[in-house]
RNA sequence: GCGGGGGUGCCCGAGCCUGGCCAAAGGGGCCGGACUUAAGAUCCGGUGCCGCAGGGCUUCGCGGGUUCAAAUCCCGUCCCCCGCACCA
């Protein structure tokens, strides 16, 4: 039989609508039993691939789940559409991208008419968002649509919102102003995020120190700028290097209202004219003119001499570099090197004596190393000669490394400390003295614009931040985190990692789509900066929709004030007064709004995909802190996994992406769900195969069946029992509670592990141990596991649940009948354990036959335990040691007839530890199973017979009878 | 570099917090059987090694330790993945 699942899932789907059955009214539930759980609101750039299916199938399955638990269940969707991806792509289609052309005509199906439209970026928004309502809806998500909304100036009332949330992070002073480093394109003028970037997107940002050595020309000062990531070193400082045949050039570098004169590279200065610094060159020469000079060193104020060093690279730093070479392979050989050329020295007019007086400066302390580390490690690695670069790369890895982690440095005022936090104090000291300054530049080279221009780093300034930095809102959040559930539990220390980093975060930024910066509008706030609290404005959202839908809200009166009374403020009968006046909304829809806040707030779950950790979810709880009351702080945040696709990496760009809706118009919607959930855990990743859905699909189609026909039957109450139909019960209870117990945890994988596959396995089992029954009982038990069943598979596939739902006469909609509940009398761990033993004893009977090669068994004799096994085994579990488990037993006159064998028992059982044990009655099992024995291994049972058979008799043992194959 | 998370049988993946019932759940694949004219679907069995009686042996990245007992705890080590921001 093949379901028409599609026809089933409209049918409901509209249904649902018609009578507004996820649309939750707040005065039906006291407040304890509200639910309030959101998700991430997409970004439309495109359409929901199966890869986010996960992220939003989660809150709805859990949604429905608490529904039927009776609770007051809002789950609201919104959209966003912030940022500057959507204006990039209606750009790129303006000029006819073929990439762009290709994914939006051929994988997102976008119809020709309506692609040409998309020029304009609002056309792409409102495109995407019917189609993912439209996909949300078709994948059955119980979403209160009353409060859908989208973000940025393109929907006033929530720009206002957001307005009032920066106005009131500002006031708090957590908004502030600052200067920020980017990726800078020197030639367009633009900053470059990381799409922006053609080549070197992942080179990290160093950060360098430069120290100012002084040389004296003429009785001018100049300075000569030394670029280091060891500022520390400064100590051990020889000589100085300057690449003979680069390019300097003596500037003046103005930076602030302060002046001084440079000498630097070429690069640099041009580098350096990004950073804060004025720079006007007045004077260019080559390296060499200042070979041999001396200069002074700011810190010791020793005099060095200026050498030559090829392995300088002008476009590193300052081109400027001082030598360590007690610390510093390089410097280290480079002085080796320059030994060697007397006639090179000469030419720059160098005594070669300087070289042979230069003394090593040794600065730290190295275990497993003596006074000079670099020395030893050029040597332990073969350096020859500065040409060997990759080994000397090594060994300056190396020594950096050891020194940086397990160094002690030997010099005052820091002797004694680890050189990691000498560095810190060091850096911080030259700066504040005005010795030294910093410098930023790309690890590696070379980093390319997508307009194929070389990036430079600048500081921006003007540039507006939230300061997650601030130590006291740190400490909330903190505090709010550790109130928190985080399921799964592993990945709060992430979290409270990301707190602890977090810092001042850019939160505008001049392109894209967005909210203007309420009090700079040239500013617009960036993305991930106005989504962090929107789940308190879902809250008032239906209201706000009716307003405007009847054209009576007029979004520029929603002002501060009006914000922060409903969030923020006491009940007030004047205040709304006063607030209706203000905004023309009424009174009591303003009490209503006011009374929604507080009746949803807390929100109790935030979901989301696990890559938002270190932004958003963080973001929210921050956001969340600073702005609401404690009582309204958020309680738990779930996070889920990504999707690939047949294991590979879905991408939209390569074609390898499979659609939401197209999954679900190819298997329905429940199977697509049922699968998504079955797939993963947590944070666990999943991967969609397509032979994999298939067959899932047929075994719901037999889930549809086996209900189907269950429905035709009566469950009379009454009927007498078999130890087998009240094992279904039973199993059927732990599924409940399995099923339970893992949905309150967002364990969706375990849930329908329970509720689908143990059931369906047991059922399975069921009828095959009943094969051939048709009575009263049996039909009694599958009428029951059918209303269960339905019901827990309903969160999970929920319009063939509605469909069953109808079949078998249920009240109402499935999605608000009651959450099954393991019921008391069903319980009966005797008839599982009879059951477990029944299966072991087959499955042993089959080894034996199996392993003894007996062909066509013909009769199985089995023998159980006696009595006074039993009696051992119980003893010993609550006695636990040879010696009073055997007094105990010798009390006993029966027992003492088998007392060697019984002390044998006794030590075995110790040793293996087997101290619990569930009695039951074996031969009572085997007789009811034996029909079924029987014709499982094809041969006939004798239970229990006189005579010993194989003299096998001796050898049962509780749960593990004798047994002789004939 | 800093931070977070991992390494389990042919593959995916549970178990690890709270050591024992773990040769290790559940899928998938593969092999065999039943059903069928056949294919498919479905059902049953097998899938570390050895074993003519239900047993034994060796396994959970690698090395060591704790324990009567370790995939699980501790120490060391190797390898892998992810994030590092103004970007959704």
């Amino acid at each position: 039989m093949k379901v028409d699942f599609k026809a089933i899932e409209e049918k409901w789907q509209k249904r649902w609508l018609e009578e507004r059955v996820f649309e939750p009214d707040r005065n039906a539930k006291p407040k304890e039993k509200k639910f309030y759980i959101t998700v991430a609101f997409p970004y439309l750039s495109g359409h929901l691939h199966v890869g986010h299916a996960r992220t939003y199938t989660i809150p709805d399955v859990i949604a429905r789940f608490k529904r039927m638990q009776g609770y007051n269940v809002l789950f609201p969707m919104a959209w966003h559409i912030t940022g500057a991806p959507i204006v990039g792509i209606a750009e790129r289609i303006k000029n006819r991208d073929p990439k762009t052309i290709h994914i939006y005509r051929d994988v997102y199906k976008v119809p020709e008419d309506i692609l040409w439209k998309f020029e304009d970026p609002k056309e792409i928004v409102k495109y995407f968002m019917k189609a993912a309502k439209e996909t949300f809806i078709r994948a059955g998500f119980s979403v209160d649509w009353t409060r859908e909304f989208h973000t940025t100036s393109l929907f006033p009332p929530f720009s206002k919102f957001v307005e009032w949330q920066f106005w009131t992070l500002k006031d708090m002073g957590l908004v502030v102003k600052g200067a920020h480093r980017v990726r800078w394109d020197p030639v367009v003028g633009t900053p470059l995020g990381d799409h922006d970037i053609m080549e070197g997107e992942d080179v990290q940002i160093l950060e360098y120190v430069i120290i100012k050595f002084i040389l004296e020309e003429n009785g001018e000062k100049i300075y000569l700028p030394a670029a280091t990531l060891r500022p520390e070193t400064v100590y051990g400082v020889t000589n100085m290097w300057l690449n003979p045949n680069a390019t300097y050039v003596k500037a003046k570098v103005r930076r602030g209202d302060r002046e001084e004169t440079w000498i630097i590279s070429k690069e640099a200065a041009y580098k350096l004219s990004f950073q804060d610094r004025e720079i006007e060159v007045i004077e260019e020469f080559k390296g060499e003119k200042l070979i041999g000079k001396y200069v002074k060193n700011p810190v010791t104020g020793d005099e060095v001499i200026i050498l030559p060093a090829e392995f300088v690279d002008p476009d590193n730093a300052t081109g400027v570099v001082m030598s360590v070479p007690a610390h510093a392979p390089f410097d280290h050989i480079a002085l080796e090197d320059l030994k060697k050329e007397t006639e090179l020295l000469l030419k720059f007019d160098i005594d070669p004596r300087v070289l042979e007086d230069i003394t090593y400066i040794s600065l730290i302390e190295l275990e497993g190393y003596g006074e000079f580390p670099a020395v030893e490690e050029a040597e332990k690695l073969g350096v020859k000669s500065q040409r060997d670069k990759e080994k000397l790369e090594e060994a300056t890895k190396n020594i950096y490394k050891a020194e940086y982690h397990k160094g002690i440095f030997k010099i005052e005022p820091y002797k004694g400390k680890p050189v990691q936090e000498v560095k810190e104090l060091i850096a911080k000291e030259l700066q504040e003295k005005g010795i030294a300054e910093i410098m930023y530049e790309f690890a590696e080279k070379p980093v390319i614009s997508r307009f194929g221009n070389q990036a430079v780093i600048k500081i921006i300034h003007d540039q507006w931040f939230i300061d997650y930095g601030n130590p006291e809102w740190k400490g909330k959040a903190r505090e709010a985190l550790a109130n928190m559930t985080i399921y799964p539990e592993s990945r709060r220390a992430q979290f409270e990692a990301v707190i602890d980093w977090l810092d001042k975060k850019a939160c505008a930024r001049k392109v894209g789509l967005g909210t203007p910066l309420p009090w700079d509008p040239e500013w617009v706030i960036e993305s991930l900066s106005d989504s962090t609290i929107y789940m308190a404005y879902y809250t008032i959202s239906r209201h706000i929709n009716k307003l405007r839908e009847e054209g009576r809200l007029d979004p520029e009166k929603l002002t501060r004030e009006f914000f922060d009374y409903i969030f923020r403020e006491d009940f007030s009968e004047e205040k709304e007064k006063e607030l209706a006046e203000k905004t023309g909304i009424p009174a009591e829809t303003i009490h209503d709004m006011k009374e929604e806040f507080e009746y949803w707030y807390p929100l109790d779950w935030r979901c989301s995909a696990k890559d938002l950790i270190p932004n958003h979810l963080t973001f929210f709880i921050f956001n969340h802190v600073a702005i609401f009351r404690r009582e309204h702080w958020p309680k738990g945040i779930a996070v889920n996994g990504f999707g690939t696709l047949e294991g590979q990496k879905m991408s939209k760009s390569k074609g390898n992406v499979l659609n939401f809706i197209d999954a679900i118009e190819e298997n329905g919607a429940d199977v697509v769900r049922l699968y998504i959930m079955g797939l993963a855990e947590h944070d666990s990743d999943f991967d969609w195969r397509r032979k994999e859905v298939g067959k899932l699909r047929r075994q719901v189609e037999r889930f549809y069946e086996l209900i189907s026909e269950f429905s035709s039957y009566e469950a009379k109450e009454g009927v007498e029992l078999k130890a087998i139909d009240r094992w279904m019960l039973h199993r059927l209870n732990k599924a409940i509670e399995g099923t339970t117990k893992a949905l309150e945890e967002f364990r969706t994988r375990t849930a329908v592990q329970w509720a689908f596959y143990t059931v369906l396995n047991d059922l399975r089992w069921y009828m095959r141990r009943t094969e051939g029954r048709d009575d009263e009982a049996k039909r009694f038990v599958l009428r029951k596991l059918a209303d269960v069943w339905v019901r827990l598979m309903a969160p999970f596939t929920p319009h063939i649940s509605e469909e069953l739902w109808e079949k078998l006469g249920g009240e109402g909609f499935v999605s608000l009948a009651k959450w099954p509940e393991p019921v008391p009398e069903w319980w009966d761990e005797t008839v599982e354990a009879e059951e477990e033993f029944v299966k072991a004893f087959i499955e042993d009977v089959k080894e034996i036959i199996r392993v003894a090669k007996i062909e066509n068994p013909s009769r199985v004799y089995v023998y159980t335990a006696p009595e006074w096994k039993w009696r051992v085994i119980e003893v010993v579990a609550e006695k636990r040691d040879f010696k009073s488990a055997m007094a105990e037993l010798m009390k006993d006159p029966e027992m003492r007839k088998h007392g060697k064998e019984i002390s044998k028992l006794i030590q075995r059982l110790i040793k293996e530890r087997a101290f619990e044990v569930k009695r039951i009655d074996e031969e009572k099992a085997l007789r009811e199973a034996k029909d079924f024995i029987e014709k499982e291994l094809s041969v006939e049972l004798i239970i229990n017979p006189e005579e010993d058979r194989g003299g096998k008799k001796k050898q049962a043992m509780p749960l593990k009878p004798a047994v002789f194959v004939e």
